[in-house]
DNA sequence: ACCTGAACACCGTTCAAGT
DNA sequence: ACCTGAACACCGTTCAAGT
């Protein structure tokens, strides 16, 4: 939106600055590998500013990463239905808020699950899982309830995570192209996922 | 394995030695962020010698990845079990193969679904649906035969190969760790994946 | 405490020139 | 036809020096 900010020798905030450039850089195209100068240029400092704030690129995009986490988590509570809703509606709510999140944020999304171009994930995994237990927490409630089979948690916690960041991911890539995998193939993915998960 | 090999001035056949390289230099370690400079290195030529056969590292990154669906291919082929054998073990077999071969060949892997760093993914998507028509056409067979639940082919596939595409990005970067995601979470997650697709 | 400017060791890519 | 060497416009990162 606007260009280079006006400011005395001083940056207010760089460190905030950063990463909100960062992440409009990330969010406009090129995903993470746009160039720490090019951030520092439009925060407006010398290309060796960042340095004081983050030890490399990699951690700007940990950070990056971990703000995303973050917005995931409030894309769920969003997302969450009204309080008298069947479990099985809060996994549907919960699943569709999910890959919405993810196709709606494709570089966000892509830097938030590779470890490959980050400093440590040790936060990362951590709020990752968190997510998951949260999953965990969901299906044992609707087990309880009769609703879901009786299979490990764990297990099909696994299953319901990894269904969605697969058609989140290949969305994302361009690979559930209606013309090629059919209309609806998301809708119709969970369904299958249900099926699943549901008890008969 | 072997270091630079001694050669005249003309490369017998530096294409070829360009993709193994570079496929060497993939599977090492740091992904395709390797240097078009060391892969020429490696092979013994000047860092302009590549450009001779790839107009850029985005053609050479293609090419890896369609070696990738090649290898993927076999992969299956060399998994399927013996000729009289049930659709559901098929499919068992299908999945277990996937799954293996993404977690065995991660950077191989990630490339070959990652559209941000490569050319025309034109082909690319040929070969990836290529393997999705084959997946179809086994959920076909399996819903004529009454194994499978009756559904739309497209959205059971699309379910299916989501489910294992998303178990192995997030195996590969290490999401499903045992100590926090239960052991044989691969396992579980696929038995929950065919409770979906298999006629009670 | 926070930022700059010059410098280092790299890239990917191009292009005239060599064999 | 195939390859080299120098050159260009960049990077990420470091560090003495400025305010």
């Amino acid at each position: 939106m606007q260009d280079t900010i006006e400011r005395p020798y001083h940056h207010g905030d760089l460190r905030r600055a950063l990463i909100e450039t960062a992440m409009a850089m990330l969010q406009e195209g090129k995903g993470w590998q746009f160039t720490l100068r090019e951030v520092a240029r439009r925060a407006g400092v010398s290309h060796a500013a960042p340095y004081k704030h983050f030890p490399d690129k990699a951690a700007l995009l940990t950070e990056l990463a971990l703000v995303g986490f973050d917005r995931l988590r409030e894309a769920f509570d969003a997302a969450k239905p009204p309080d008298p809703a069947s479990v099985k509606d809060e996994l549907v709510a919960a699943a569709r808020a999910y890959i919405r999140f993810g196709t709606a944020n494709p570089a966000l999304y892509r830097l938030m699950f590779s470890t490959e171009d980050k400093a440590s994930n040790i936060h990362l995994s951590a709020r990752a899982l968190g997510a998951f237990e949260v999953l965990t927490a969901l299906l044992a409630r609707g087990q309880a309830a009769g609703v879901f089979r009786e299979r490990p948690v764990q297990g099909q916690a696994a299953a319901c995570w990894a269904l969605c960041h697969g058609i989140t991911m290949l969305a994302i890539e361009h690979l559930l192209l209606p013309e090629k995998v059919g209309a609806g193939a998301v809708e119709a993915a969970l369904v299958t996922l249900f099926e699943g998960v549901a008890q008969d």
